[in-house]
DNA sequence: AATGAATGAGGGTTCATTCAT
DNA sequence: GATGAATGAACCCTCATTCAT
């Protein structure tokens, strides 16, 4: 990559950058592409010159964001930790790539943005879903998670706490009660029955 | 109520109800004024006649949508079936009012329209609250529900579940796996130690 | 005049009056039919059922406007003032009637509402001219005005007077030298050469 | 100033005068955006472009007009003209820039935009005033002024002259009788009293 | 390649006026 | 006769996108 090229691909990185952080501020509608401009420091046409559309800029802009985000646990995931605290990770730490997320960033994208949707697809599916099998298989030899609960409903359920523990509006309840969560993640509401 | 008043009242719902529709279905801002006034069959000023503006016609259908889901929690939950009835139901039963809910739909309420906001977490704190919390106490008297687990904490997990499984881009990823989510709801992954 | 059409005339006056009040205030144009008919306690149909239209009760509300303050004027025309007092309370006592007059007021009328027009100068015309010049004569004959000087010329300067007192936007600053405006209405900003 | 600006520069003068010609005559409420735009041969967005909003518009136009108007008395006034000759010019010479005005369009400004009015304020009390003084000053020496009489006085009445004359709908009444007010203005009704 | 300038289409809102009871 | 309800037309303004340099 010459000098040319390389600046082209800082210029494309601050737009995607200005982007994302406005999108997931405010949420993807609300941010107009003067603004995106404006943040990246670029004229409008720049954009255009290299996304073509606003669609597509958003399009780009959740991969850019999903590879990051899928970084980060791919480094939990082929980590040397044992398996209840990849598990704990994975499911309850915050990232700090979700840390202003706007509660509409994703589902904007889910619901407007096709295209995007099959790229988080491909990557969950080659990618995600065999490490996540190991994960699961690793756990139940070791007693962690009982066998006859099916991957996909263990998988289901770790997305369901992770997406929704990051929700802005319920970050303030959990913070207190994280220990209970985690115990009922394991042990349900129920509990452990004999457990002393 | 006479005559007048009862016609207005049907035309006020019926414009409820075309913007709740249209709302659920493509999120509060995808939606304009002139599509519910069609799809409501009155003119637009109407809509302004009686709600004001787009902003408090979307709390009033806030406030529509809310008094309806509650209603049907509320019978739930003042039955007379058994605790984890009860509990399945509240929490797993997919209610016939969000069938066609937006993924949008609760966060762009959550999100811009505050007023309604307050009116939802007012009926939350004193009415639903207090049901539930009983159903907690009646649970652990079962010995449905771990005794050293906070109320704040239940009740967490029940919301994710129900929000969570009321997600349009989720549910058809369910189906095959409600009975393992029932069983994890009550005991975690990691299972009943000794089941038998 | 019976009772019904007492309640009537009684009902259209107060229209008159509501709607002169606002438009004093705001001008015509950003007053709507349905604040007079509010300020009124009628309904927006009943000012239509009496006026026909907005720029028909504007008409109705100039002719109003004007037989109040002809009704003043003409007190002061055939009383017996004498004739410099008569000029002085004509050309600078403020009306009661013009107290709250909106910059725009008069204007807009003779701008928009040309029908109201033609009223005004027919009264103008038969009533108010003939009383005029017959003052103008009395004020020759005493040494008051100059013989030289045209009726019209006089009436021009008087009306010019008026007019300019009464716009909001200057009172404020005629107060203190209203005493050196009498003087120059009469002597011109030369003075008299030898007044001693 | 290279290509661009310069025609950024016309193009905004282009739309300041288009709106200018039908502020004057229609008044500032009467006329849309649309219609500037189109007497302007712009689209509306460009106009929203270079000045944002109506009102900021309408500022803008004020001082656009302001400006040239001042410019034309700043001549007379620092001119070599004798002391009568520039009073006379600057109170009774219609101004081309005023040929048109409408009724309304002054008023509109002082009333409804207040920023307007600031700038037209601050011009007057840092330029017109001082050199207007002077102006009655030299006018005191040589015996055209009554020296008891204030300047805020003369000021106050060549303004109501000057305003009212340029009134469209006096404008008509006044050339056959300017010849008797340049009289009056200069001394009164009463006239001289000794003359001959 | 990059940009300032320009725009068509559409959104929320207001208003004078008419309809229907 | 009087009213609440309803509306078509118009207005100000925003935005994603294209034009012209």
């Amino acid at each position: 990559m010459n000098g040319f090229e390389r600046r082209k691909e800082q210029k494309k990185k601050s737009i995607l950058e200005a982007a994302l952080a406005l999108f997931m501020e405010f949420g993807v509608q609300k941010v107009s592409v003067a603004e995106i401009a404006e943040k990246a420091s670029v004229s409008q046409v720049t954009i255009y010159n290299y996304f073509e559309s606003k669609d597509k800029l958003s399009d780009k802009v959740l991969k850019y964001y999903v590879d990051q985000v899928w970084a980060e646990q791919e480094a939990i995931l082929i980590s040397d930790l044992p398996f209840d605290e990849k598990i704990k990770q994975i499911t309850f730490e915050k990232s700090h790539l979700t840390d202003q997320m706007s509660d509409n960033f994703f589902q904007d994208f889910m619901k407007d943005y096709t295209t995007g949707k099959g790229y988080v697809e491909e990557l969950y599916t080659t990618k995600a879903l065999p490490l996540m099998v190991n994960l699961f298989n690793e756990g139940r030899e070791q007693g962690f998670i009982d066998p006859d609960i099916s991957n996909e409903a263990i998988l289901f359920y770790m997305q369901m706490f992770k997406e929704y523990m990051q929700r802005e509006d319920v970050a303030q309840y959990m913070l207190p009660i994280t220990e209970d969560l985690t115990k009922i993640f394991f042990y349900g509401i129920v509990g452990r029955e004999k457990n002393d």
